[in-house]
DNA sequence: TCTGGGGTCCTAGGACCC
DNA sequence: TCTGGGGTCCTAGGACCC
């Protein structure tokens, strides 16, 4: 049996416990370079601002509705995460840290598990501010169903209990599972399974035709058989990156080469942080993928380092050797039209 | 008409997650 | 003028090997 426990708003939350003048008004959390919205409060999603919508299609908000941009401030938000899992580890050390906002429980033998719920939801608020729901089930899968469903349903859900499972899937929009994202959601409904209780009911042999064994584990896992476990060591990454996108447009390709130095030299840090070597780099650049009426590049080298190493020197070798050959053929294709 | 049959590795692309 | 930055896994196809 599984708890999922979550952050609501999670950024933007953060933000209002530091800031008590932000409570009131609907505020969003920005981007590297105040891009467009990664966070929410309630009254600014009210408003209808979207996820990643551009910052600067929200400034007429700022007068009609007294909305307030915060640029992210990732390190803090970090810190409140580590508080937060810190006071779920006072209730069970059998936990998975999912995301900076979000952690699995493991609740195998506890019985009393709504009051367990209700308990840390109020606890985690009391100690720190941050307001979360959370959703109890026996898969992960249903427990994350049942943490978005405790959203607008009074902050917890114990979906366990089958009859109010079965209610709860008839209404859940297929688009609103983990597992199942746009696409997908929108192949589901073109072959008539809208809901979540529609997809526990579906052939299996055609959903593992048509979308795959990822499919598949979410249906089972929708049925109550668990297929995805509690994973309580974070497994070593496979991959660092470290990217940022040019707040204006660049013509000199110096620019590039000084930011790929700057990020390769960050995601070093990170790496050395970690206690891991790299066995090769990659680089790669992409233009401005808004500009319909342009030609568009997305030139990307790899290359094997002869020895995995933690050195910034020697991968800024390796990403100054890559460089040359991926700007030089994108240069001269501008050229050429 | 019929073209061997596997295995492994690599890459690119597509889907998903937060 | 201005549109994020990370990650994972799966699949298909080609190269290469025996």
């Amino acid at each position: 049996m599984f708890a999922l426990v979550d952050g609501n708003n999670f950024y933007a939350s953060c933000e209002q416990v530091f800031q008590p003048q932000l409570r009131k008004t609907p505020l969003v959390v920005l981007s590297n370079n105040d891009g467009c919205a990664i966070a929410r409060c309630a009254q600014a999603k009210a408003l209808g601002i979207r996820m990643g919508q551009p910052a600067h299609e929200l400034k007429d908000y700022i007068s009609r509705f007294g909305l307030k941009m915060r640029s992210a401030n990732f390190t803090l938000y970090g810190d409140m995460s580590d508080r937060v899992v810190s006071i779920l580890r006072t209730f069970t050390p059998r936990l998975e840290v999912y995301s900076i906002d979000e952690s699995f429980l493991d609740l195998s033998g506890v019985s009393n598990r709504l009051e367990l719920a209700q308990d840390i939801r109020y606890t985690v608020n009391q100690w720190t501010g941050i307001p979360c729901c959370v959703g109890i089930g026996p898969t992960k899968t249903l427990a994350k169903l049942a943490n978005k469903w405790a959203k607008k349903h009074g902050g917890v859900i114990d979906a366990s209990d089958r009859g109010l499972r079965a209610e709860i899937m008839a209404q859940f929009p297929v688009e609103d599972l983990w597992g199942v994202g746009r696409k997908w959601a929108a192949k589901l409904e073109g072959m008539g399974i809208e809901t979540a209780q529609a997809l526990v009911e579906a052939d299996p042999a055609l959903i593992l035709q048509h979308f795959g064994v990822v499919m598949a584990r979410t249906q089972k896992e929708l049925q109550g058989k668990p297929c995805i476990a509690l994973e309580e060591a974070e497994p070593d990454r496979k991959q660092i990156i470290v990217s940022r996108s040019f707040g204006q447009r660049i013509e000199d390709p110096g620019l590039v080469g000084e930011a790929a130095a700057t990020f390769a030299t960050r995601a070093c840090e990170k790496l050395r942080q970690r206690g891991l070597v790299a066995s090769g780099v990659w680089v790669f650049a992409q233009t401005d993928g808004f500009r319909l009426d342009l030609p568009q590049h997305y030139p990307s080298r790899a290359v094997a380092l002869p020895q995995a190493t933690g050195d910034t020197r020697l991968v800024l070798e390796a990403v100054r050797g890559l460089l040359r050959g991926m700007l030089r053929k994108v240069i001269n294709c501008i050229d050429s039209k």
